[in-house]
Formats: C-alpha cells, structure tokens, sequence
DNA sequence: TTATAAAGTCAATAATACTGACATATATTA
DNA sequence: TAATATATGTCAGTATTATTGACTTTATAA
C-alpha cells in the first residue's frame, strides 16, 4: 500500500492541483512562520540595542568566517552605507575584527571576537532552539519537504550563490 | 522496502539527531527563503508608494473581510498609531473602505473595495505563482512537510488564533 | 601614470515601527 | 442616570533600518 500510493503520489506531482485558497494559506503560514522565528533573537538583541541588521551581519560573519566586506553586502543585498552603520558600530564595541586582507590589502575580512562570538551563541541557541522543536515535532520526512520548498521559494540566484558557496 | 524505511524514519523521529550545522542551514533556507517571498510584491508596492506595511493590510482585510480594526491589530501584531499611517492611506486612496459596525457602532468592519481588490490580485498573482511553482518543483509530500514544520516553527497562540479561525 | 576597485564616510530622506497623551463616540456597569 | 470602560482615531516625538548621492583613501591593475 505504501508503494502504491507512492507512485501514485508522484505521478500526481506534476499536475498537482492547487487551489488560490490554498496557496494563500501557504502565504500565511511563511509569514507567521517568520514572525516567530525572529521573535526569540529580537529580544535578546534589546538588551545590546542590537536591531536585525546587528544580527544577520553577526549571523554571516560567524558563517562564512573571514569574508570580504562585498561578500557580505552581497548576501545581504543592502547598500554599503547601511551596512556601515551596523558594521561600525559591531566593530567599536568590540564584536567584530575587520583585518587586512593578506594578498589584496584593500579587501577587509570579517571575524567575530570572543565577545562576537557569545552574542552569536545567545542568538542561535534561540533560533536553533526554537528549529529543532519544530524539526522533532514534525519529523525527519516533513523536514526534507520543509527545506525542498524553501530552495524553490528562493530567487535562483540565491539558491545558485548558497549552494556553491557550500564545499 | 517504502513500508519498511518509514517505520525505520518514524521511530527515529523521537531522537532525531540534529547538528548545530543543520539547523543554521534551516535558519538560512527561512531568511533567503523569506527575502525571495517578499521580493515580487515589494516590486509592484513600488509603483504604487506603498511598503509591505500597506500589502499585509491589504493581504488580511481580503482574506477576512469585514474584520475589525482590533482584530488586524492583534494579527500584524503592531500599535494603534502604527496601524493607522497605514489604514489612513488606504481608505484615503480608496483602497479600504471602513464600514461602522451594525451590533456595535463604535467598531469599524474593513473592507477591500474594487480598487483594492485589484491591487491585493496583483500582489498575491506574483506570490501565488512563485508557491505554486515551488510547490509543483518540490511534490506533494514536501508541500506537506513545508507547511508542517511551518506550523510548529510559529509561535502557540499564533497557531492557536490561526486555526480556530479556519472554519 | 592613469584607471579601477574595495572600503569607508557624510548628509539628506523615507518607511516602519515605537511611546505617550488625548479626543470622540458608543456601550456597559454601578 | 452617572461613571466607567471600550473601540477607534489622531498628534507629536523618537528610533531603526533602509535608501541615494557625493566624496575620500588606499591599493591594485592596465
């Protein structure tokens, strides 16, 4: 029975019907999804006068250790004088080390200090907290879904610069 | 085999071993994934002076029509003062039109007009047609995962208003 | 040497949110 | 009925995050 509907199910993909009701309640659900989603590092963010943009710099440098300040304004896509702001000000308090790079001296790279570091720490035990209680409340088989869907909602763009930036 | 790997996957849910890595991947997928969701419609808010603000109003006063003032507050979750730069515009514009409320007139019931209804077709055209191509890519039974660990990733009462609405 | 590139900065502006203070109309309660 | 509470609307002031445009400094490349 299992196989049965397996294949049934697959050959029903191509011309799954969707219904606009449907598809706007997938809308919904992306954003209240998000909304709870970036409520735990909102409020931890409070305490250091911290905003989102604090966080998803602080996020990325963690991620992709030393990257150039273009890569960065490159994932984020916002202009270098927002990202200034931020960055300054993660800098001077002590967060982020910006170092000259070694064969291109013009190029900075971006790395979190110890300090940086337990900020990045408070902030996605919250998250992670929050995706894994999620991720064992629906199961190994909706997560794969989960993350399938996300992929495709993604410009292609992204998902090409993501996934090759991936070793 | 298919009957004898979901056994094998159910019961592993329960222990489901998660690395740190593998959430911030999740944690990534929902922010880009978000970005992309939010890109079409920003686009055609532009022509129009409006910001994302202006589209969830108009996303929520369609999608419950005739709701009151309250009602939209507590779903975006902002303040009176917030709300109204924004429902002002709108009714202003003649987008929105506020109707006094029939058992209690000191409530207000919202409502699309014909105008309004155009610009919330635009913008849920361009976000429907990218879900549905994400959808029809990923298959069913990720659509089903999706929309699962999207349901656990909200916040309780967001969940618990949400679908107590749903009739 | 001149042009290009990476990073940083200053100034002005916009959209979205916030808090606090009040006003108005209507409904409910004492 | 009089006092209180509720729903909505508004004014003023402030903060965060973003924008555009203009420029500078330093370093690499043509």
């Amino acid at each position: 029975m299992a196989d049965h509907n397996r294949v049934v199910t697959n050959s029903m993909d191509a011309m799954l019907f969707l219904t606009d009701d449907q598809l706007l309640q997938g809308i919904e659900l992306m954003y209240f999804a998000y909304k709870g989603f970036t409520s735990d590092p909102d409020l931890i963010l409070q305490n250091y006068s911290y905003g989102r943009a604090h966080h998803r710099a602080v996020h990325f440098i963690n991620r992709r250790k030393g990257l150039k300040v273009n890569d960065l304004l490159d994932i984020l896509g916002i202009t270098k004088q927002s990202l200034n702001r931020v960055l300054r000000q993660l800098i001077d308090d002590g967060l982020v080390e910006s170092r000259v790079g070694q064969l291109d001296k013009r190029e900075r790279n971006l790395f979190l200090t110890e300090e940086g570091k337990e900020l990045e720490r408070q902030l996605s035990d919250a998250q992670r907290k929050r995706m894994r209680a999620a991720y064992r409340a629906a199961g190994s088989d909706a997560v794969q879904g989960f993350r399938l869907v996300l992929e495709k909602i993604m410009d292609v763009e992204t998902r090409n610069r993501i996934t090759q930036d991936k070793e």
